[in-house]
DNA sequence: ATTGTTGCAAACCATTTGCATACGT
DNA sequence: ACGTATGCAAATGGTTTGCAACAAT
């Protein structure tokens, strides 16, 4: 792993969440780490590769990075708030499986997304009438 | 609604899953819809604020858009040839209900896309070994 | 005439790439 | 020295914005 990768993974850990390469940038700089904002993309980029971290996009399309506790897992969003809880089902990846070894597919890849309103929003939302 | 919006839905509802505005755009022109990128890309935010298109990102971070709450489909993209099958499921559909009751979450709506190697372009990728 | 819609071109911003420099062994 | 890692600057590509021309009522 090279050296860039490891300061990332640092950064990564320490931060906890999600977090996009230039606020990555932006939190080593601020901390006196001398490095370019080429390498923390090649970093992650190289640590994707090895499954180190998970990759997601903001509603703008932002990649953001998290270490992956190897876990595979999907999302559960609130279209108001944003608020995302993560889920994960073994149904599911046993789901995707059999489908795609019944079309003769290989190396299949999945993305699974549910998107609705938390309790939260949906009280809001009853106030406002 | 924009007139753009109108031809929008009208080629999302014949595509019948997802497509980028880019992708959009094209194939309208491809029909000899005459119309802007830029009204393209306007379009898609207006029906975005009125809840008449879902909005999620491709692994590369494109947005990709799909009418809202038309019958659900999901489907298995081969990454090579661009192949793509329809595939519907039942469990995948149960799934989803319980997982987003169990966090509370209302109006819940789910994305699905398999990306593999499809059996013809898996053989093609042996041969050239 | 006024208001809203369109489309071109330019701006924008995250990400990638080319290339020359600096590092580690 | 050699191969690799780094970083700057420039290119890329999807998306947004400014603005002037245009359509609809």
């Amino acid at each position: 792993m090279t050296k860039s990768a490891a300061k990332v993974v640092g950064v990564l850990e320490r931060a906890g969440g999600f977090a996009s390469a230039q606020e990555l940038h932006q939190l080593m700089s601020s901390q006196g780490e001398r490095i370019g904002l080429t390498s923390v993309y090649r970093a992650l980029q190289e640590l994707l590769k090895e499954n180190a971290v998970d990759l997601l996009h903001r509603h703008d399309g932002e990649a953001i990075y998290r270490i992956c506790g190897d876990g595979h897992h999907h999302h559960l969003v609130c279209k108001d708030c944003g608020r995302t809880v993560e889920i994960s089902g073994a149904a599911i990846e046993k789901w995707a499986t059999s489908v795609s070894n019944e079309h003769g597919f290989r190396n299949v890849d999945h993305s699974v997304e549910l998107f609705g309103i938390c309790s939260q929003c949906y009280g809001k939302e009853l106030e406002r009438k």
